[in-house]
DNA sequence: AAAATCACCTGTCCGC
DNA sequence: TGCGGACAGGTGATTT
C-alpha cells in the first residue's frame, strides 16, 4: 500500500485524529519496528508530550512533536495507522500504540514488519542522511531531467530509486509509465526530450490523482492502469492484454502495444 | 554504475 | 485437508 499517495493520506488521517492530545502512553508491541532507538527511549522522547503537526517526505511520515525529537513513520509494505477509542481486538498487527490521556489510540500497524519508527531532529538531517532525492510531487522538471536524463538503466527502476526521486513505488512508477506510453524496460538513455517531459508531467498527474481518489483502485477513472493490475487484464485503452514482467525484481504490468520497448 | 540476488517478515493463495 | 512454494504497493546489503 504505502507509495506516497498512501503515506500523504496517513498524514491526513494523522491530522484530523492524532493531533493536540496528550501522550499518556506509548506501548511497543514489537520493537523490530524501532529504528535506532529502543522502547525506553521512545517512550521517554513521547511520553507526555503532544504530536503538534504532521509533514510527508517521500514514503516518510514525520510528525513534529512538543519535545525535541520528530517521529518519523515508514510503512514498509504493508503498513497503516488506525486511531480508535478503547480496546479494539479486531486490529491486528499493531507494533507500536500511542496512548492518549482522552482514552483515544493511535495504532502503527505493519504486518510485514517491514516498516520502520524511528526519532528524528529534522526532516532535512533525515533526508540528507539517507540520500533521498526530492520529493516526487515537489521535484522541478529541472531536477527530475538532472535524474533522469541519460542514465543507464531501465527507466522503472530509476523511477523507484528513492536516491533519485522520493516517494514512487512499484504500482505507481507502472501507472506514470502507462500514462506516458513508455515500455517500463526502456532504458533512461533511450528517452526522447518529450517523453522525459511526459513522464515528468504524469508523475505529478498520478499522485494528486491518486490523493484525490484516496489511493482506492475502485475510484480511479477507465484511462488508468491501476484497476487492471491483474493476471488477465486488459489495457482499458486498446483492450490488448496486460503483460507481466519483472523489472528490478519487481512485477511490472503494462500494455505491450501501448508501451513499446525502446533501448 | 547498475543489475541481480538475497535478506528481512507475515500471510494468503494456488497447485499437487 | 495439508504442505510447499510463490508472491505481496519496500529497501538495504552483497554479489556479479
Amino acid at each position: 500500500m504505502p507509495e506516497l499517495p498512501d503515506v500523504e493520506l496517513f498524514k491526513k488521517y494523522l491530522s484530523a485524529t492524532a493531533l493536540h492530545k496528550k501522550i499518556a502512553e506509548v506501548e511497543v508491541l514489537e520493537p523490530k519496528v524501532l529504528k535506532d532507538t529502543s522502547v525506553s527511549g521512545l517512550r521517554k522522547a513521547l511520553k507526555n508530550k503532544v504530536f503538534s503537526n504532521a509533514d510527508r517526505y517521500g514514503k516518510n511520515l514525520f510528525v513534529k512533536t512538543s519535545g525535541r525529537y520528530l517521529l518519523r513513520l515508514h510503512f514498509g509494505m504493508t503498513g497503516y495507522l488506525q486511531y480508535f477509542k478503547d480496546q479494539d481486538d479486531e486490529v491486528r498487527h499493531i507494533r507500536v500504540l500511542f496512548c492518549f490521556t482522552d482514552g483515544y489510540n493511535l495504532a502503527y500497524i505493519c504486518q510485514r514488519l517491514l516498516g520502520e519508527v524511528s526519532l528524528e531532529e529534522s526532516i532535512e538531517d533525515f533526508v540528507e542522511r539517507n540520500r533521498l532525492g526530492p520529493d516526487a510531487s515537489e521535484i522541478s522538471l529541472e531536477e527530475f531531467k538532472k535524474a533522469a536524463v541519460g542514465k543507464r538503466g531501465a527507466i522503472k527502476s530509476l523511477l523507484m530509486d528513492q536516491s533519485k526521486i522520493a516517494g514512487l513505488g512499484n504500482i505507481y512508477a507502472d501507472e506514470v509509465l502507462f500514462q506516458s506510453r513508455v515500455h517500463p524496460k526502456s532504458n533512461a538513455k533511450s528517452l526522447e526530450e518529450s517523453n522525459i517531459r511526459n513522464i515528468y508531467r504524469n508523475i505529478n498527474k498520478v499522485l494528486a490523482y491518486a490523493v484525490k481518489k484516496r489511493a482506492n483502485p475502485e475510484l480511479f477513472g477507465k484511462s488508468y492502469l491501476l484497476p487492471y493490475r491483474e493476471k488477465e487484464g486488459e489495457c482499458p485503452r486498446c483492450h490488448t492484454a496486460i503483460r507481466q514482467i519483472k523489472v528490478s525484481g519487481r512485477t511490472s504490468y503494462f500494455c505491450p502495444e501501448c508501451q513499446k520497448l525502446k533501448g
